[in-house]
This record gives structure tokens, C-alpha cells and sequence, in this order.
DNA sequence: GTCCGTGCAAAGGATTTGCATAATC
DNA sequence: GATTATGCAAATCCTTTGCACGGAC
């Protein structure tokens, strides 16, 4: 049944263990897309999983390494992980809730890709972030 | 004669201080643009400055909540800041030798401001790092 | 003189690392 | 059975905070 993720582990060159299928599940079911690695113990602690946090952060590494997850810094103190999809996307935060929204804007791409070239840069990555407050928190504050 | 920065702690509703007016004067005349904590720190103290550590995170701190700098979060690992000049600027970094170049584009700010709209979220703020390596780093680069 | 600012050292939070044990292949 | 993983605790890194003293107004 799950031996799809086997074989992700397998092809990232980790052996099959415990932790890294249920992080690895955790990542696939979260509702929210991007998770904390204190996120990550938590879950598994109120799974009943007996998962040492520095562990969480180990197998999240070796992920990212791997290319499983991607790392964001939205905030500046903790980083969130989510699933490599292989599609490239950026994202609104929702300053209040924390929620995150992926979007792709195929212009902005563009005119990225532009602007490396015309200061000489070999592009290698580039992230972009819109803060703000989305519409049910907009609704939500005091008036 | 630095009357000027005199008047801008003023204005920040802050007192005229040694430290003060010496970090405002590293940030004013850095050629990197962007400057750690740390790398502030290492200035004071290579002209002969007594000033602490801690001092120049609380100088930071209350020069960012004033508005007269503004901090970034390149590197995961520690905040940046620079002079708010008033204008926005987006960010290229080199991976490589840390160099930052600004640049502003119109079509992408617009573009953002539309993609927040269509989300419903009320934008706060928003930046965009472009990676990669600069033009000198590629020629240096080993072949 | 009062109040704010500073230096130092200790505290804090996120993440990493050392080491002995335990699991995978 | 050899090698890689894990859990725990200690260590690190960046940043913040508590406290007593010194300086700005």
C-alpha cells in the first residue's frame, strides 16, 4: 500500500525507515500544505509515534536534499516544509491565520528570468512572498 | 555636521546617542548596502568603538520599528538590514560572494497587486529574492 | 534629577551534533 | 553482520532580556 513511498525513499538513496514513512505520510495528508518541524513532531507525538524531534529535523533535511520537500523561510523564525510537486509556484501569507496560498504567474516568471539576465545573473532560484491578510481574517477583524 | 542624523533620531523619537549615531553612520556609508548585526558589530569594534552586541540588536530594532531601516531575511540564518530610502526595491542575491543588487519592476508590482486581488487578500508587503550567481562569480567559478 | 540607554552576562528558541543503541539490508 | 538511523542530551547559532550603571535632556 504504501510502497509508492518506498520507492520515493528508495530513489532518494534512504533506507526505509519508520520515521521517514510517517513524515513522510504526515506530508502528503496535512491540510495545510506546509508544516514546521515542531509541527511535524507534534503530529506524530498525538499520533502515538515515539519520534525524537531532532530526528524530524534530520529526515527533513535529508529530504531536501533528496528534492521530496521544499523549505520556505516565510517567517523568520522557524522554517516550513512542503511536498516537491515539481511544479514551481509562489505564495501569499496570511499574516493573522498563517494561511498560505500557492499561485503561478507565468508574466512575473518571465520578467524574472528578464532581470537576471540583464544584471548578468545565473539565475539558480527565486522566491517571492505577498504578505497580507486574506479575506476571511479581513472579515473576522474587530471593525 | 551630522546634524542631518541628529535630526532623524529625533524624529524617530530617540535620544542622541554615541552608538546611535555610529550605526546610522555604518549603514550610511556601507558599500555592501546590507549589513548583519554582526557585521555591524565587527565595524564598531574594528574603528574602536565600545559598543555591544546586544546594543546594536536594540539600536536595529527600534531604528526598523521607526522606519529608518529595513530588515531582510536573505539568508535563512541571520537578518540583513539597509537605509529605508523610500523607494521599494526588489532583491538579486549571488549565492556565491553574498553581493545584493536592487532592482524595481513596475510590471511585476503590478502583477502582484492583481494576484493579491484576485486572492482577496489585503497586501501588506511582499518581497521577491532572486538567487543566483553574479557575473564576476560565474568568471571565477573554476572551469 | 529623572528617565532612557548601554554593557555585560545570562536566557531563549530553533536547529544541529555526539554518542551509544537499535534497526535496515 | 556491517552500515546507517534513531533518540536523547548537550552544544551551537542568532537574538533577546534582566539588571545595575552611566549618560541625555
Amino acid at each position: 500500500m504504501s510502497e509508492k513511498k518506498n520507492q520515493e525513499l528508495r530513489r532518494a538513496g534512504l533506507k526505509i525507515t519508520a520515521p521517514r514513512l510517517k513524515i513522510l505520510h504526515i506530508l502528503e495528508n496535512t491540510a495545510a500544505g506546509h508544516m514546521s518541524a515542531e509541527d511535524i513532531y507534534k503530529t506524530l507525538l498525538s499520533e502515538g509515534d515515539d519520534v525524537g524531534l531532532a530526528t524530524v529535523y534530520r529526515v527533513l533535511s535529508q529530504f531536501e536534499t533528496a528534492g521530496l520537500v521544499v523549505r520556505h523561510g516565510f517567517d523568520e523564525n522557524h522554517a516550513v516544509y512542503e511536498l516537491e510537486t515539481g511544479d514551481h509556484h509562489d505564495h501569499l501569507v496570511c499574516q493573522d491565520c498563517r494561511k498560505i496560498i500557492e499561485f503561478v504567474d507565468e508574466s512575473i516568471e518571465v520578467r524574472q528570468a528578464e532581470i537576471a539576465r540583464k544584471h548578468d545573473f545565473k539565475m539558480t532560484s527565486h522566491c517571492l512572498y505577498i504578505y497580507g491578510i486574506c479575506g476571511s481574517c479581513q472579515t473576522d477583524l474587530p471593525a
